[in-house]
DNA sequence: GCGCTCGATGTAATCGTTTACAATGGTTTT
DNA sequence: AAAACCATTGTAAACGATTACATCGAGCGC
């Protein structure tokens, strides 16, 4: 932002009008007559007049951004829904401010600062795992900027929500597996505690228990999304004495390392067992062999979650909307290679 | 950002000082003798300011942001780089904002206009395929950010460049397969005219020719670094009526989509033959079997772009600084398991 | 024709910081 | 002891937009 920038002064003298004329026919061209409206209209195509918005902000007491907070920006599971986020926000002239909450690279008093420090007029987050205590209390409460979740959510702290139907998109993937003929179904879960560890467990018992079985403890193997852990559960499998023919993985990370694991112990996917993923990553589509998965919406949750989040900022302005607290995106089962009736 | 907050005036008031001295203490505090700048600290703890930024900026006539242009923020190699460059400028209070180049995201008039709508006080470039035009002429002239590419660069746009050795990392990899006596290798390379793949290309032909060999055209396969254009490749390698013995891949995804599609045409990696990858992404080390890759420090390239670029801006606002214009961060072979002797 | 309303526009204060310039008082130089 | 200097601090004018309030004139009813 160099100095000897066209102003809305400039724009003005121009279109032979004041400056508050100018200011309204950009931000409410409807308090301006239909004449001036185009003469300011080729007064700022004349000068090359952007609009300021570090003056709009400061005038306006807005910061003109949007923070999104991410468990962990290496993963790619969150790409597409930055992706999706910084779509509708670059539309609404908002900015995008990323913060990676993964331990180590800031903590919990650096996202406080980064966020209190007025730099954001709302926030999506996407970790569940954050304590309460950090987002309820950050910075003045004067200055507590609309919030929404997404993928992920707090229990305790009840915003508005966008994620998939995490229960039933579990129970979708455990019904193919039933379907193709599995009784002996087994599944490796995310970390304890977390909000979709604990939904896609229920969503698995649940729809083993409608077919009259059981989630038996031992075939139920817990993990962290990650593929290392995949890998480490395979390892537990294989030295179950009594082993499912199928696995509902919570993740295509833990499915991906769990079927290479298998591999490298010489049993064969789906020959041997059959094994579902959840998410639905592009490397899923390529795989050795191609994943059976849960697609999520990840580009359309992440568009929902910026318009939700737009929504409660204009609603704070003053402007009426209406604001759901929850948002269920549709899932949908993706059939590949790795899932096949049990052997025998 | 609420109405109340506590501003300079309140921190003065309390200090029982002048807003400038605040301000001086805060931003220049040699400026200020050390008994104010202690008053002036308590003052801030005990009103609970926070500086608005807004302000700071309209005031500096700067944005407090800096622009990052991704090819493909859906691609998880950026992830990390991004990662690295915004934990760089999270701690120097700077804003990253991120603009997705992908055709079909925004166009090409939406990026110029984001850019130049003094939204950034600086760019970091990871797309080398950007029109030239379309960063050459952004906006008003007079608003000319500083620019830095990270990863790949446009030669017609000299501009201090974040990156690694891209022809000495492909030699390397391509004397990984000499030293294991491999004698017939082919290469799968990136798409035609990107930078990547002409000094990769070019890499790969000079250490064979070092070994006394040649790149056969009808072993250069072309490709687009995606993982699907692997597997077009493979399906051409497969027809091959005189097959290489072993190939490098110029990245990882092409690697893993060119093994699949072996693997399914029933060959063996690396029994049948050998493949080395580049980029060393997370999957690569529990792909099935893991690739054996070329390292590039991602989170590493991120922070120093984030580094080289602050210091562009600083050097713009007066402050010496050294800019050099050429970065190239070492990079290291992963010999993992898709790489063995020639058969026979 | 008077007074009223209403739409369109202008005037000027304001948002919170930074910084050029001025003022102050103390120390050193001559 | 006057002059010159320096460090420290204060005063007040910016930065560029928005918006409450004032103004103006046209249209309208009576």
């Amino acid at each position: 932002m160099a100095k000897g920038l066209p102003s809305i002064r400039d724009v003005a003298k121009a279109a032979g009008v004041s400056t508050a004329t100018v200011s309204r026919a950009i931000s409410a061209p409807e308090k301006v007559s239909p004449r001036t409206r185009q003469a300011v209209q080729a007064a700022i195509r004349a000068t090359g007049y952007t609009i300021n918005l570090a003056a709009r902000n400061l005038r306006r007491q807005e910061t003109g951004g949007i923070a999104v907070l991410v468990p962990n920006l290496a993963n790619p599971f969150f790409a597409r829904i930055l992706s999706g986020i910084a779509e509708i926000m670059s539309q609404a002239g908002t900015n995008v401010l990323i913060a990676d909450t993964a331990p180590g690279i800031n903590d919990e008093r650096r996202i406080v600062e980064y966020l209190g420090n007025n730099r954001a007029d709302g926030l999506i987050v996407l970790d569940g795992a954050l304590p309460v205590t950090t987002l309820r209390d950050r910075g003045d409460p004067r200055s507590r900027a609309p919030m929404v979740f997404a993928c992920e959510w707090i229990p305790d702290l009840p915003r508005p929500t966008v994620r998939i139907d995490n229960h039933a998109a579990a129970a979708l993937a455990v019904r193919h597996l039933l379907g193709l003929g599995h009784r002996r179904i087994g599944h490796v879960a995310g970390p304890p505690g977390n909000v979709l560890t604990e939904a896609r467990r229920a969503g698995t018992a649940a729809a083993l228990r409608a077919a009259g079985l059981d989630l038996r403890p031992d075939w139920l193997l817990e993990g962290d999304f990650s593929m290392r852990s995949g890998v480490a559960a395979a390892e537990r499998w294989l030295r179950l004495p009594d082993r499912p023919t199928a696995m509902f993985c919570a993740s295509d990370e833990m499915a991906m390392g769990f079927i290479g694991a298998l591999h490298r112990a010489g049993l064969s996917v789906p020959g041997d067992v059959s094994v579902v993923g959840f998410d639905d990553i592009e490397f899923a589509e390529y795989g050795v062999p191609p994943l059976t998965t849960v697609h999520q919406p990840r580009t359309e949750i992440g568009r929902a979650a910026a318009e939700l989040l737009l929504a409660r900022i204009r609603a704070r302005r003053g402007e009426a909307a209406e604001i759901p607290q929850l948002r269920e995106l549709p899932v949908e089962l993706v059939v590949r290679a790795s899932t096949a009736p049990p052997p025998g």
